[in-house]
DNA sequence: AAAAAATGTCAACAAGTGTTGACGACCGTA
DNA sequence: TACGGTCGTCAACACTTGTTGACATTTTTT
C-alpha cells in the first residue's frame, strides 16, 4: 500500500529537502552547511549523501523544486500587473515566489552555483518575458523590467532601506508599476 | 625619513591590501580565504594576523579604502548624469568605483557583514541622495533611483543577461537614463 | 520464518578554515 | 660590537567542512 490522502509524519527526506531550502534560499549555497541543515532538520549529517549523493546534489533537488515564473502565464496586457505582484509580498514573506526570487538574488553571487542561477533566469524569465513583450527591442525592455523588480527587492530585502522596507504594499506596488511602466514604455 | 614620492616596491601590507581588495570586492567576504589572499599576494599566511589582526580587520580595511559616491558631490541638476555615468562601466571594469559596486552586491548578501553594507549603503548613498534631491518624496525616489541603478548592474555584471552583457555602452548609458528619469520623476 | 532491502547511528577520514607562537634574519641605533 | 625592534618563515593548533564505511535496526519481500 502506498501513502495515504491524509497528511503523515514527513519521511527524512522531506524534512531535509524542507530545511536545505529554507536555508540555501535565503543565505545561499556556500553560507550554508551540511550540519546546519541536518541540524535544523534533526537528522544525521551522513544522511545528505545517502539520499541525494551530497550536499550539491541537494541543492539541485531544492532548484528542482521551483515553479515556473507565473507572470509567464499573463498576455502582453496582463503581463505588468501580473509582474508587479508577483515581485511585492511584504518583507518577511516565506511563500513559494518570495523565497524563489530572494533565492536568485543569495545564489547567483554564489562562485559555485552563479552560473547555474544565470541559466535559470535568462531561459526562465528573461527570454520567455521577451517573446510575450514581443515588437522592437524586446529583450532589451524584458531585460530593463527584471531590472527594476529585482532592483527593487534588492533594495528591499537586502539592503533594507529605511524608504522602502517599511512602506505599505499598496504604496510599493504603485511604485513599482511606476517603474516598470518605464521599462516596458522604453522605445530606443 | 618616511615614504619617498617616487613609486616604490610595495610593502607586504599593501600587497595584502591590493589582493584583499581584488578577491573580496568580488566574490563576498565568506568565499575567499586567508589562503586564497596571501596566495594571491606572494605572502605568507601568518601576516594577515599580524598587519591587521585577522581576517575582520583586513576586510575592514579595505572598506576603509572605499571613497564616498562621486555622484553625490553634483548639484541637483547634474545629479542624473553623474549618477547614470558612475554605474556605466565596461562590465570587465577593473576601476575603483565600479569595483566597489560590485562589492556591495557581493557582500550585502554575506550573513556576516550584510548589516555592514546596509549601512554603508543607507547613510553613504541613500541618506545623502535623498538630500540632494530634495523635495517631496525624496527618500522613497532616492530608494527607486538606486533599485535601478543596481538592478541594471545586477542584471548585467552578475545575471549576465544576453540582452545587457553585449549592449555598447553608448546605448546602455540611454537606457539607464530612461529608467533614472522615471525614477526621480515619480509623484506619489 | 528467512532473506533482502531500506533506514538510521556512529566514528572517522582528508582537506580546508583562521590563528598563534617559536625561531631566525635583517636593520637601524646606541 | 652589541642591542632592540621589525619583518618574514615555518610548523602546528583547534575547528569546521563534506563525505565515507561499518554496524545495528527496522521494514519489506520471498
Amino acid at each position: 500500500m502506498t501513502k495515504a490522502l491524509t497528511t503523515k509524519a514527513p519521511t527524512t527526506r522531506d524534512k531535509l529537502l524542507v530545511a536545505a531550502r529554507q536555508l540555501f534560499w535565503t543565505r545561499g549555497y556556500s553560507n550554508v552547511s551540511v550540519r546546519d541543515i541536518t541540524g535544523a532538520a534533526g537528522v544525521d549529517a551522513a544522511l545528505v549523501s545517502r539520499y541525494f549523493g551530497g550536499k550539491q546534489g541537494l541543492f539541485e533537488a531544492t532548484l528542482a523544486e521551483v515553479a515556473p515564473w507565473e507572470a509567464l502565464a499573463a498576455d502582453r496586457d496582463g503581463l505588468l500587473a501580473a509582474a508587479v505582484a508577483s515581485f511585492t509580498h511584504p518583507v518577511d514573506d516565506q511563500s513559494e515566489a518570495a523565497s524563489a526570487f530572494s533565492m536568485l538574488l543569495s545564489n547567483v553571487i554564489d562562485p559555485e552555483m552563479g552560473p547555474r542561477i544565470q541559466d535559470m533566469v535568462q531561459n526562465g524569465m528573461a527570454d520567455p518575458l521577451a517573446e510575450t513583450i514581443g515588437g522592437p527591442r524586446a529583450a532589451e525592455r524584458a531585460a530593463m523590467l527584471l531590472a527594476v523588480l529585482f532592483g527593487l527587492a534588492l533594495m528591499r530585502k537586502n539592503f533594507r532601506l529605511g524608504a522602502l522596507k517599511d512602506m505599505p504594499l499598496e504604496e510599493l506596488r504603485q511604485l513599482t508599476t511606476h517603474l516598470a511602466e518605464a521599462a516596458l514604455g522604453y522605445r530606443g
